[in-house]
DNA sequence: AATGTTTACTAAAACGATTGCGTAGAAATA
DNA sequence: TATTTCTACGCAATCGTTTTAGTAAACATT
């Protein structure tokens, strides 16, 4: 049932135009007079015609809308996102579909189908943690399907990214831990198959090493669903209070994981920072509020979004294909708060 | 440029068959042999033909999609609502299309119209807190788009609606800081045009008179644009903070509000729930690791998002003008944490 | 053999908007 | 008056798919 009758036949029936004539007039077009134009026009205006998009879009080969993947919009680093790409793409005339995929690489899969089928002009995804293999980006890709990655990236496409300094999202964090003075520094994070997590990952080692400290690999605790299930980093953190030489700080990544993290130390009566420092990777504009107040390493969420978008509008636009792609690294900010900072426990 | 140019034409001249042959074969109709449904599914699986949807929503007349206005995807209280609204839409094979507000009116105008015009086939929507009139919405709702209002609704349009129980919401928020012995309770709320105010006001208000506890208006302060300007908020607490008779308890609505109040009030080193305690309506995720940990009203996000478009569904679906409309009202649940808890200052 | 039935396909008309081309009638020009 | 030019509009094709209404040819029935 389409709820919106009125066609641009019914106008030019109402006033006995062809419909060529309406459609015209609609346009403005120099062939019509100005006074059929104006009949044509309040015609429209009373009856609330509006152009119908799909056939719009049928006859002009574009949708004019773009496709979102990302895991989850209740992270807000993703929410943040979105507000950048719809920025950016409203003010084109580009309307935006938001899918999720929680993480689930099935999900994944469907979205993207779901959203090709739905005729997308282009598409912009942060891949799931489970995606083994992005065989159906690359089909897409090969078809001409416009794509940029953004936050979790993959090498085997060859398309525009835009990405933090996730190295050095890494590094900052691991390197303000060294310099509070911890030196037993745990990491918790997503699952070693994506690309944020091997970039903060190298970032995390390289400052311990520059550092001179050595850190054994049990240091580094895996979350395979990045952190969805709240045992993934029970397991974790059980794992790491038990060992002989524990640790006396934790990095954590993503948003999930930090604040579950902060969570259940808190229900584990283990004071941040006192008995272990926190040092997140989170987006969260509630950082300064938790308990404790918690330093992060902040993402530019939106301009990620803004960026990414602009350079998927360019590669719809682009009326030749486009070979030469880029990478863009947008920087990372530590803010600094409570849970990183040393104290003597029994101050 | 469109991405995927094998059409069914292309299959049916490939093959020397017509286009409705190659339609009919690709539908597995009994009217093609097996032996041409073979060969048109080899043709196209060869080709990677794919439908193209556009011309499908054309021809049937629906999209298969339906519109969602938020204020903000932000709000943890939507980004729930809205994966229960994917979860049936998806179910049901329907795609989703989110827009944001901001709490504009502005916004949600553009955000209608830009929906409508892409050929949703039904609305989810709650109201900005700046709406001061559903006109927009009335014009669509009398041309038989199927509407649901959910959380801050209209009672100007008579369609299915699904919100929280406010008022016990309110009552019971209220009620709990009274048992916890205060006395002297603020409200810091959403402009008073829309129903979540209204509704939550009169929870508050008839719990205090319940308990026969006399209230002044002082205390009622609304933030015109729900919080979302941080000076909103920090001009409700310095007003309440300065009264001579200052409040010993706040009960906020709202996410924003809820955190904001927080944030600020730990800046002005004002202890809660020592100087003040404090009940939030919000649905954060984090409620538990805040400083302190927050007690707050919370509503069942999901449930109402999954309500809400089952109901949409049905209207979509119904070959009938639906006349009979339902208001559902879904109970909400108060955790109580520290920020309600009554203590001696020198304790 | 004449008629009915089935099989397997095609032609053409939708869906709604856009657009190149054609053209009647008015106006301008020769 | 005859011819050209303009003006203002209509016709018909188009986008890709679905669907209705056919129709030849093969087969079966009487």
């Amino acid at each position: 049932m389409n709820f919106n009758a009125v066609t641009i036949r019914d106008i030019a029936k109402e006033l006995n135009l062809s419909v060529s004539t309406v459609s015209k007039a609609l346009h403005d077009s120099y062939e019509i007079s100005e006074k059929t134009k104006k009949l044509v026009l309040e015609c429209a205006q009373r009856n609330n015609y509006r152009p119908n998009p799909i056939a719009q879009s049928l006859k002009q080969g574009n949708s004019k809308s773009i496709g979102i993947v990302v895991s989850t919009i209740e992270n807000q680093f993703f929410s943040q996102v979105i507000n950048g790409i719809e920025s950016v793409a409203h003010k084109e005339g580009y309307n935006v579909i938001i899918t999720q995929t929680h993480e689930s690489y099935d999900l994944e899969v469907k979205n993207v189908n779901h959203l090709t089928s739905r005729s997308i002009d282009g598409l912009l995804i942060s891949l799931s943690t489970e995606t083994p293999d992005v065989e159906h980006l690359k089909k897409l890709h090969a078809q001409g399907l416009p794509i940029v990655f953004f936050d979790r990236v993959t090498e085997e496409i060859n398309t525009h990214k835009v990405i933090s300094d996730n190295y050095n999202g890494g590094y900052d964090a691991t390197k303000h831990l060294i310099d509070s003075g911890f030196r037993r520094i745990a990491h918790i994070t997503s699952p070693p198959n994506i690309s944020i997590t091997k970039e903060r990952l190298a970032g995390y080692k390289d400052a311990l090493t520059d550092a001179g400290i050595f850190t054994p690999d049990d240091y580094i605790c895996y979350c395979p669903h990045g952190g969805r299930d709240i045992s993934e980093i029970e397991n974790a953190l059980n794992f790491l209070l038990n060992l002989k030489d524990k640790p006396d700080a934790i990095f954590t990544t993503s948003d999930r994981i930090t604040t579950t993290t902060i969570s259940l130390l808190n229900k584990l009566k283990v004071a941040i920072p006192a008995d272990i420092a926190l040092v997140g990777y989170t987006n969260t504009t509630l950082a300064d509020i938790l308990n404790p107040p918690l330093s992060s390493v902040h993402q530019q969420g939106f301009e990620i979004g803004q960026k990414a978008t602009e350079m998927l509008l360019n590669l719809i636009k682009s009326k030749w294909p486009v070979t030469e792609f880029e990478t863009v690294v947008l920087p990372t900010h530590l803010f600094v708060r409570e849970s990183s900072i040393k104290k003597d426990k029994n101050l």
